[in-house]
DNA sequence: TTAATATATGAACAATTATTCAGATATGGA
DNA sequence: TCCATATCTGAATAATTGTTCATATATTAA
């Protein structure tokens, strides 16, 4: 294996670690990714996840469904309807929230699997 | 619709919510499952993975590629294997990492698709 | 054995964040 | 209009967490 000849690096494996470096995404995007994948990682909003892939529902009933409050549950669906998890419709005095797309469902999914695996 | 007669709670429509929470998951699988999403949800470690996505890498390795240093990196790699997202080998001095498995990579690329269209 | 290097680890600090609480806004009915 | 209710919001607190730094461990070569 050849010795780097980066400034201020230790590579073990120059070739291969300047080709994987110059191959990543852009910092951003790699944030917003993770960003997402953040919003994800809350208890009470996963419970909301997962209770509005089984139905549309209101605050109230989310909090409910939740063993939460509907402040709380207010505050974290404000937290997934800016990052385009959820969405809104108003119905008088009643908003209901239901998934954003597919996406959302296949991640969840996909983590259960994960999960289920352990 | 019928008001709620639960206590402590003031469903909009008690059936629904009533239903809806029996099929709930139980908290302490909705837990891990956010769990799964927190360890993605970091800036670095999401680094990480997209390197790993692209190759096998020691920890110096990736220390480079990321922008970081080896501690950030060695400690960012410990969360992630005992989530069980990477696996790792050793040879000699040098210790390899990769990804644990298609759940990982999966993961990725719909968290990736998902903020590609926002 | 000694030195050099790759990785791991514990403690401390700084920053982020979820919930609570009080109160504000909006809607519908009396 | 006035009241009740559904939802939202801002501030404060408590808890969690990522990085840094110093140091420890492990492996190889001299």
């Amino acid at each position: 294996m050849k010795e780097c000849t980066c400034l201020n690096c230790n590579c073990i494996n120059e070739d291969l670690a300047l080709k994987v470096k110059k191959d990543m995404l852009d910092d951003d995007i790699l944030f917003d990714i993770a960003e997402c994948f953040k919003i994800l990682g809350d208890s009470t909003r996963i419970k909301i996840i997962y209770a509005l892939k089984l139905s549309e529902l209101c605050v109230n009933d989310l909090a409910f469904i939740t063993n939460s409050t509907p402040s709380a549950i207010s505050h974290q669906l404000r937290i997934l309807k800016q990052a385009k998890l959820v969405k809104s419709k108003k119905m008088g005095k009643i908003v209901y929230y239901s998934l954003q797309d597919e996406h959302v469902i296949k991640l969840f999914e996909i983590g259960c699997e994960h999960i289920e695996e352990l």
